[in-house]
DNA sequence: TTAATTGATATCAATATAGTGTCAGTTTAG
DNA sequence: CTAAACTGACACTATATTGATATCAATTAA
């Protein structure tokens, strides 16, 4: 069971980066290299998050992509949504149609709980808040003198 | 995003149905039909429920299977790393080589918090107490007379 | 003008999920 | 003792999802 797939975790990681050089364009090939990322892959990433307005692009030389909402309104719930579908259960579940067994309908509902509250973890957590993480740990692994974790290979 | 997969889904129907009917072998071609699974496919269900002691199986005629543990003890969480593999955010993850990206690390550790959630959440929903809530749900649809929802075609 | 870039797609590869088929061995009813 | 109803054990196919690559036109700055 695989909560996050690539496209999200890309996503997710890239969003870190325009964060953090906001105000500024940063291109596809810096992003990818700078995360290990495939390139063609993530670009396909970033359109759609354009489409999405979670970022704006400018073409040519010096172009690149610039963070266009506030980070603490991304959620990452919105993000799997966008790359991964909502978070269901199983198919179906229409309203109309009461499902025809028994079983499948009491496992569903249990499910559909357990789905709320997976919900409610993910939209709290933001791209702000991740950010907000990430410099922290920074500091502390620079006053500790740890620096390695911090190399790009 | 899909938490159950079919495999899971139909191991979990399944053992309510033998545990609706503890004591008595059930076949798995009766379970198929009257839960409207794939045949072939349940049987490898089964078999790996088998495995994993689970459930029983009598073999010739007037065979099936049967209920092996306490439909108390048996947990949809277990279900799910049986059918589905441990609940894991991504790849990867290995104690010693610390990951080289740090907005990675900063991802992972919220997610995997979230995964804690889940797993807990999978952890409380036993066979046992989806099989009372069932027959709790029954009592109520014969109580009103609604009796659509537990026909099968 | 040229190189660095995005926009827009098309295509492919790899993996995971879902489902089918076959055959040997077991058991019970007749 | 035989036929039919079963499970055990695999091998196989099909479909869907995910991950990745490739191409080419348009844009922009140096």
């Amino acid at each position: 069971m695989k909560v996050l797939t690539k496209k999200t975790d890309y996503a997710i990681r890239a969003l870190l980066m325009l964060g953090a050089k906001r105000g500024s364009y940063v291109s596809a090939r810096t992003i990818a290299v700078e995360q290990d990322m495939p390139y063609q892959f993530l670009r396909g990433v970033l359109q759609e998050m354009i489409r999405h307005d979670l970022i704006v692009s400018k073409e040519g030389v010096q172009g690149g992509f610039m963070l266009e909402k506030d980070p603490d309104e991304i959620r990452v719930k919105q993000l799997i949504e966008i790359f991964q579908g909502t978070v269901q259960v199983s198919e179906c579940m229409f309203r109309k149609q009461i499902c025809a067994n028994r079983s499948r309908c009491v496992l569903r509902h249990e499910i559909m709980r357990i789905e709320q509250v997976v919900n409610n973890e993910f939209e709290q957590v933001t791209i702000g808040k991740l950010l907000r993480k990430l410099t922290l740990a920074d500091h502390v692994m620079l006053a500790s003198g740890n620096m390695e974790a911090t190399e790009n290979k």
